[in-house]
Parts: C-alpha cells; sequence; structure tokens
DNA sequence: TGTACATCAGTGAACGCGCGTTCACTGATGTAC
DNA sequence: TGTACATCAGTGAACGCGCGTTCACTGATGTAC
C-alpha cells in the first residue's frame, strides 16, 4: 500500500497507463478518449489532467515503458549462446516468451510505429534506435555469425544489419499477434518462416560485403 | 461528365475514397468519423450508406485500391533489368518514384497494416500475400541474383525470400515517409541504408541454403 | 415517340450520447515553527 | 509534540459540440409498353 501522496499519484499515473494499454487492444491511440480511460480507472475525467496534459502524451510515456522494459529483456538473449544457428533458434525463443508476457506492449508498439500520433511514431523510432544499437554492441561481443568477422566490418554496416534484425523481429512480433489464440500450427508456420528468414540474413552477414 | 446514374454514384464513391485517403495523412482509420468524410465531399452524412455500410468497409475498398494499383505499378521494375545489383537500385528508384506518386497510398498501407481494424488488416494482409506470389514469380524468370538457382529452390524458401523483400520495401517506404520533406541528405541516408540491406539479402540468397 | 410507373442517390430533421475542457471546490497529506 | 498554513490529487457541475443512426422524403434517371 503505498501512502505518501507521490506514491499514491505514481499509482494512479501506472494504472492510467495500464487501462490505456489494456483498452488499445483492438484500437489505436488516436481513437481513444480520455473520458474512457478514466472511467475504467475509476476517477473523474478532469483528473487525467493531474498526470498528462492529453492521450498524446500518455502514449509517449507508454513507448517509453513498453520498448524501455523491452530492452532489458532482450538482453537475456545474449546469455550463453553458442554458434549462430543456435543463437537464432534462442532470439526467437525469448521473442516467444517475451510475446506472451508481454503482449499488449508488442502491440502496441507495432501499431503505433506507423500510426497516427507523430509524437508517438517519433517516440517508438528512437526507441527502436536504441534497441538496434544494443544488438550492434551484443553483434559484436558475440561474434554473430562466428564465421563472421563482424569486428573487422564498417560501423554503419553493423548499424544496418542491427535495424535489419530489430524490424525482422518487430514485424514477427505483428504476425504471432494476427495469430489465432490457440493455433499451434500457424504459430509453428510463422516462426519457421521468421527462422528462415533470419538464417538468410546470417548467411549474407557471413559472406558480406560479398564479391 | 457522368450522367448516368451508376456513372454518378461511382463518381461520389471514388471521392468518399479519395476524400478519406487525404483526411488519413496524419490520424488513423478507426479515428475518422463518417461525417467528416461527407462534409468534405459535400453530400449529407445519411448519404454515406448508399455506398458503405461503415467506415471500416470503406478501408477494406481502399486497401484494394491502394495495393491493387501498386501491384500493377510494381510490375514495371522487371521491364529491362540486367543483374542483381542493378535490379537493387533500379527496384529502389521505382519504389521512390511510386512513393512520390502514390503517397497518401503508401502512407495508409503503412499505417493500417497493424493499425485497429481488423477487416482492414486482413485485407492488407491478402493483398501483400498476394504482391510477396507476383515477386516469387518474378524472382524466378529473372533469376535474380543471376548467381542464385533459384529455381531450384524449395517454393517455401522461395516464398521466404519474396515476403523478406516486400516486408522491406513497405518499411523503407514508411521511414521515406518520415523525411521531413525537402530533406535530401535525410532521404538518401534512408535509400543508402535500404540498398545496403538489400544487398545483404540478394547475399544471402546467392549461398542459401548454406553450409 | 410518348406515357405511366419503378428505382434509388441524395435530403433533412431528429434522436440520444459521449466527447474534451473550464472552473471553483474539498479534504487528506506535507511542512514550518 | 502541537498548531497553523500550504499543497495539490481528485471532485462535480457545466459548457458547447460533433458523433452514428433512424426515418420519411424528393426528384431525376431508368424501364416497360
Amino acid at each position: 500500500m503505498a501512502h505518501t501522496r507521490q506514491e499514491q499519484k505514481a499509482q494512479t499515473r501506472q494504472a492510467l497507463l495500464d487501462t490505456a494499454l489494456r483498452l488499445l487492444e483492438e484500437r489505436s491511440l488516436d481513437s481513444l478518449g480520455l473520458r474512457e480511460i478514466t472511467r475504467e480507472v475509476g476517477i473523474v475525467p478532469t483528473a487525467f489532467y493531474r498526470h498528462f496534459p492529453d492521450v498524446a502524451s500518455l502514449g509517449v510515456a507508454l513507448v517509453e515503458q513498453c520498448l524501455g522494459g523491452l530492452r532489458v529483456a532482450v538482453r537475456t538473449v545474449r546469455d550463453g549462446i553458442a554458434d549462430s544457428d543456435a543463437v537464432i533458434g534462442r532470439s526467437l525463443e525469448v521473442l516467444l516468451s517475451q510475446l506472451h508476457e508481454r503482449r499488449e506492449h508488442f502491440r502496441f508498439i507495432a501499431r503505433e510505429r506507423h500510426g497516427g500520433v507523430a509524437a508517438v511514431r517519433q517516440a517508438i523510432r528512437e526507441q527502436l534506435d536504441l534497441s538496434a544499437a544494443d544488438l550492434a554492441t551484443d553483434l559484436l561481443t558475440q561474434r554473430l555469425p562466428h564465421e563472421a568477422r563482424l569486428d573487422r566490418w564498417q560501423p554503419q554496416d553493423l548499424r544496418m544489419l542491427a535495424e535489419l534484425i530489430v524490424n525482422h523481429m518487430v514485424l514477427t512480433a505483428a504476425a504471432l499477434l494476427e495469430v489465432p489464440a490457440g493455433d499451434r500450427a500457424a504459430e509453428s508456420d510463422v516462426l519457421d518462416l521468421a527462422e528462415r528468414q533470419l538464417r538468410l540474413i546470417a548467411l549474407g552477414s557471413r559472406h558480406w560485403p560479398g564479391p
């Protein structure tokens, strides 16, 4: 139980964020009303302004919470990895488990990445850029795939690869979210496709920059 | 001038579609109101129902018009192509020229692909699947990249490659749409990144299925 | 060709409803002494 | 420790407005004979 004023406030703020995220399951941010959110949280509409100036700002805060958390989670991929084929399988495992744990987060990011609110699009772009930078660092230290001498790559090529992989991950997550609940066959079709695409990318990296 | 009843009706319907697309420049479909559209078109709100049962259905019609047209346009890529590096450059040229010609179409597709309207998401998925099938056929007949023996590939691998390329194109288009108008430097950064990613994919294809 | 009737795209009034934002307020928590 | 005052998260009434949908309608276009 929070008792201090600032703890109470933080709690209400978090309730607004969580509730908004839940309401966004089958809607997009720019159709979400301030009154809907406060109604669900159980406060009066005008109290919203104690926390955010408008719904778009709440959206920006949501981005930071979703992708900040995700970046932390994704770092678990780099624990205990052997060779490049193993890392692909392990990455998809982590993606899948994170997806089940944070469905609403992935959906929000995929939906609003190109959505109707410019400030939110920009926040997502920034956070994904940070994720790609993280991944680029990881790729260097992990030497994935191990045949490729990523440490000899041009920095912008490394970045290019990291962005390709991040984009692939976001699209794979979005595709998995469209799979009807419980349809294991459809789910493994998507995973199988994603795996082959990652293998092709890894194969390209191994021969980069080519002839 | 259209004079028959069905010509008049088709004209109004097209005005509804065009106007909706224009209004969607900085909004998403599920925040777009029926009354906004009809107001802009210059007809009374209730006349909308003569053409569509609701805004979501208009969205589905919009998908078919955007991506149907795009598939036709994209076929121009396969005209007069030499080797695999040339095809990459040529593809990006076509993408860029199409983007300038049909900005609103690309924006709509990128925005609503993962947007809040399930029927529209499904329509986009179907149309992009058809585009990927088209591309797979083209890849076979063009033998791109020419060193790869794509005709010996498993059909599902060919499809996998085609989907990877289609996704890459959609993301590149979306990234170009975020470039501030007239910023040639930022635009060529995006194009340069996209080109290197396509080259990496082509390189992976050349060595598929790998060791 | 002319007439009588059918069709149906677009009209206009009306409905109940939820929206975002303003404003003055309350009362529990926090602070100064 | 006790008292007087400040802060500020949440309240509640009020506002003007645009929404989607219903319904009966109009009148130009189309069709049958």
